[in-house]
RNA sequence: GUGCCCGUAGCUCAAUGGAUAGAGCAUCAGCCUUCUAAGCUGAGGGUUACUGGUUCGAGUCCAGUCGGGCGCACCA
């Protein structure tokens, strides 16, 4: 709607010869007798003008001109406000455009043309997901949906090392743990990764191998075996959720010489050097951080060779910008804050638009049940698995539980919420409006012989005038916006919170408003609403990958 | 010590710099011979951690203080 609005505002200021730098601002106020949108560009303007910024909202007034019958009254208001109100019939043809566009109502252009990398879980194939890592799974999933809404080609990739050192001390685990089943006394280091599925992997490698490889101190089959294992398991959870990558990038190949025989790495320590950025020393090769104000240097060649994991970090980067990426997004968790700003700063010194990076980070989850937060610990027990979460409280829950609230706070998760089947758990509130509309819909079927593929002509919309209609059918109206500031923020949850206050207007027209029982055309037209209603519902679990029940 | 996030009703959380700070749970009071009561309506409940500042206007921005979380490796 702001689209609407901002033209029409622009030529009055222009028409009225008020000249002002200050931006237009399209606000929805939070109580409705404020209107159903409100400007305060007389406020904002009234120093520059020098004028008083209640008469400066008149003079903008006089010279608004919006298309016939969309708007039933224009008012200044408080210091200077002008607000809004829509006519009705405007509102109610929100019902109509849903159920024309179907499926892609809501839908923006806003990236069209434009190829979108969004980078989630990114977990290294080292043990079983945790709960932690979902919420990070299940933001960076609704924000590639979000992006995918606004018409970006996504991508949605999973970066990986099978090579570093944590995956040694995997392989070297899995085969003391093969040892200790071949009978052998072993020692198990505390560095070493102590969960169950390590013995799990053992146990697997003891089937096919028996003995055989007792004798052995070779490590790469073990880890080579325990990754497959793991990997396996991870998508699999994945998948449980509806979480699926296009892409799965190796850090590995960053260490593969090309054709020139020189590694993606290398090359941004050449162009880092070129730039006056490397320097030398206690045996390693360091990135001058000191000279962008930071305190320390930070290396990027250890002493032992290898690289740290900024290097190839930053060398990733440079691929996501030569593979034609024009929005590149990276979700992690708040544990990684320190790891980004090295790597933009690198690629600033190289040359790259580093505008283009989004970077979304969430915080924490603690899980309670019974009102007991669960201490998360990847050392003991299996509490913090997210499969048995899934498995606890089902993926619907799952997923929607992680979102549901800012990525900037810390979420409490309620185990025992979650499962609860009642209005007290968000994700059945939501589902049942979902359920209840398809159910008066067959209903609707049967007993008046309603064609749910049929339209609603104006005649209709216009019987839709009662505050909870209007209420509805504004919110209808409203879902394209809600897309855009959710992709702006990168914070799905603002989704969430629209879909529930949709429910909660369908749950009150549902209980003010006869629908069957009404006369003829009056039912119909709450029928078309109804419709519109679990249209928008479902475009919206949509996005958030919550699936729509017919029936519960 | 330092970087980032958070501090809002008894609890869990909202509030693009706007108007009287809102929901849900919990508590209390109502609404089903009627389309799913897994629902709806109403009531009580607040010095937005604290102190200053910027602004016509601050929960929101800035500075500082106090609390909590996460980082601060030649781990990723």
């Amino acid at each position: 709607m702001r689209e609407f609005f901002l033209p029409v505002i622009h030529s009055a200021l222009l028409s009225a010869g008020i000249m002002t730098e200050k931006p237009i601002n399209i606000e929805q106020p939070a109580d409705k007798k404020f209107g159903d949108f409100s400007t305060n560009i007389a406020l904002l303007a009234a120093k520059e003008c020098r004028k008083n910024p209640r008469e400066l909202a008149q003079t903008v007034i006089e010279h608004l001109i919006f298309p016939k019958d969309t708007i039933s009254k224009i008012e200044v208001a408080g210091a200077g406000f002008i607000n809004f109100y829509l006519a009705p019939l405007f509102i109610m043809q929100s019902v109509e455009q849903v159920l024309f566009d179907g499926d892609e109502y809501g839908k923006g252009s806003i990236g069209k043309g434009e190829k979108a990398v969004v980078e989630y879980v990114s977990a290294n194939p080292t043990g079983p997901l945790t709960i932690g890592r979902g919420r990070g799974g299940v933001l960076g999933d609704c924000i590639a949906n979000l992006f995918d809404a606004q018409g970006y080609e996504v991508t949605r990739e999973y970066y990986f090392n099978d090579a570093g050192r944590q995956m040694q001390i995997l392989g070297e685990s899995v085969r003391l743990r093969y040892m200790e089943r071949c009978g052998k006394a072993i020692e198990f280091p505390a560095t070493h990764y102590q969960g169950e599925y390590i013995g799990e992997i053992a146990e697997l490698m003891y089937q096919d191998h028996g003995t055989a490889l007792a004798e052995s101190t070779e490590v790469p089959i073990f880890k080579k075996r325990a990754e497959e294992i793991i990997f396996a398991s991870i998508r699999k959870t994945l998948e449980r959720l509806s979480i699926r990558h296009d892409s799965f990038f190796n850090e590995h190949t960053l260490y593969m010489p090309d054709e020139a025989g020189i590694t993606a790495n290398q090359r941004v320590i050449d162009k880092l050097r070129a730039n006056g950025f490397i320097s030398e020393y206690d045996g390693a090769t360091w990135f001058q951080t000191t000279k962008l104000g930071q305190e320390k240097d930070k290396v990027l060649i250890k002493s032992s060779g290898e690289p740290s994991y900024r290097l190839p970090d930053i060398a990733y980067h440079i691929t996501k910008f030569e593979r034609g990426f024009s929005m590149i997004v990276n979700v992690f968790g708040a544990d990684h804050i320190d790891e980004y700003p090295d790597v933009v700063e690198a690629l600033k010194i190289l040359g790259y638009d580093t505008r283009r990076i989004k970077v979304a980070i969430n915080q924490f989850v603690t899980t309670t049940v019974d009102g007991q937060t669960l201490k998360m610990s990847t050392r003991k027990g299996n509490a913090d698995l997210l499969d048995d979460l899934i498995d606890d409280v089902g993926a619907d829950a799952t997923r929607l539980f992680f979102i549901m609230r800012s990525k900037d706070s810390h979420l409490n998760f309620d185990v025992e919420l979650a499962k609860k089947q009642s209005k007290d758990n968000p994700v059945f509130y939501l589902q049942y409006a979902h359920a209840r509309i398809c159910s008066l819909l067959r209903m609707a079927q049967q007993e008046i012989g309603f064609d749910p593929a049929s339209s609603p002509d104006r005649h209709l919309l216009q019987l839709l005038n009662s505050p909870a209609e209007l209420q509805l059918g504004f919110a209808l109206l409203d879902y394209p916006d809600m897309i855009k500031t959710s992709l702006r923020l990168l914070e799905p949850q603002k989704m969430v919170e629209y879909l529930h206050a949709l429910a909660e207007f369908f749950h009150r027209f549902y209980q003010e408003c006869p629908i069957l029982k009404a006369e003829q055309d009056v039912a119909k037209a709450r029928l078309f609403l109804s419709l519109a209603t679990r249209q928008v519902l479902r475009n919206g679990f949509r996005i958030l990958g919550v699936s729509a029940p017919e029936s519960m």
